[in-house]
DNA sequence: TAGATTGTTAATCGATTAACAATC
DNA sequence: TAGATTGTTAATCGATTAACAATC
């Protein structure tokens, strides 16, 4: 079997796109592989050998072009795909998530939110209605619900889950600040505010060592 | 000069806090890296190596006492010292980090949050005041702000960033979908909220490369 | 003391960078 | 064709894991 590309890889490839796409509206056709090392402060050789993972997109002596280099990456990630997304927990942060442009762009579809408080419970959020927690499984399944984000206390993060799983659900994008675990083949995507802070404070006390970008 | 730390075992210490703040509360009062490392997932070895480049924190044949670990790494992190927030961006996002539990605990201080919409100008928001953007510079001055949370759109992230710079920020928390330039010694920390679901939906469609699954 | 477990050096693994032949 | 730039192999670098002597 192919062996499995590094998830260092993986992380990158969002970063091309948007670099790609601002390319692309800035109306360039071409991009080599120099100028994009440039832009992105990857290395050139980096550059090509995370595209050749994927396939030989490029061209001797000419370079990649711009709009159908962004139109392979899109479609590696899955963005050309639709997505059906819900939001468990109708709090600040599942309200903000809910109106961010994420879930507006890039065929992602907010599909529900689910909350335990009764005053949430009906209301419409970014276009979305706000369910009760007891109709979760129910509302997943009816709308066939893909990724489930996580923005609730702690406490119930991993019983939500589960139950999601259990309706079908195979990705969780997890705000809630604890490890949960998974059965094979559900994808699992923490984002831990906490942990990038705390990072930027140490740095902020150990400057010498930071590594940033400088100009 | 003493070699830097890498940013991996930087970024692994949030983590070992939380786990020792769980076990501290647990009542436990001693923990080998073997035990750490059934509840973490990283290697006895790499958490004997992790914290090594800050000391010999435990003892042989006892292991580590948790209390004093936590103490330890919470003093490495700089979470001892008081830290003055603000936010720029009062808007879904920005309200949202300005109620989460990351700025209460801590020692972290919420001291400001700008805004340009007049709507929100001098409104309270988790007990501290929205200014106008006009009056950024002052405002940070005065309340000697060390770290800026951005969460306004990409177009004016890069300008508020030079000026909270000029005006003495040292620490920028970067939510904007943009990459920022920033001179020496200023420290930036960015949260790409789309990388991460991007990622999601790579390991979706791809679940056979995710953790490392193999056949 | 004997058993346990660290601190630290050495070996391994994986990811990044360099080099260059292939080729547009 | 000649110059440019990829795709790909080889070299380097850094981070993780293994091993074990030190020592509590």
């Amino acid at each position: 079997m192919k062996k499995a590309i590094s998830s260092a890889v993986i992380r990158r490839l969002p970063k091309y796109l948007r670099y790609l796409t601002a390319l692309h509206e800035q109306g360039e056709e071409r991009i080599s592989s120099q100028k994009l090392s440039v832009i992105t402060g990857f290395t050139a050789s980096q550059i090509r050998q995370d595209l050749n993972h994927f396939g030989g997109f490029g061209q001797q002596g000419y370079g990649y072009n711009v709009q159908s280099l962004r139109e392979q990456i899109i479609h590696i990630i899955g963005l050309d795909r639709p997505h059906r997304v819900a939001i468990a927990g109708a709090g600040h942060l599942g309200v903000a998530l809910a109106n961010a442009d994420i879930f507006n762009e890039n065929r992602f579809h907010l599909e529900a939110l689910f909350d335990i408080r009764p005053e949430c419970i009906g209301k419409q959020i970014a276009g979305a209605e706000v369910y009760s927690v007891s109709e979760m499984e129910t509302v997943l399944r009816e709308k066939q619900i893909e990724i489930l984000t996580i923005t609730t206390p702690r406490d119930v993060a991993q019983e939500l889950a589960d139950r999601a799983v259990e309706a079908g659900v195979r990705g969780i994008w997890n705000y809630a600040q604890t490890d949960l675990h998974l059965p094979h083949g559900i994808v699992l995507e923490n984002v831990y505010l906490n942990e990038s802070l705390f990072t930027l404070v140490y740095y902020m006390g150990n400057w010498k060592d930071y590594k940033g970008f400088e100009e």
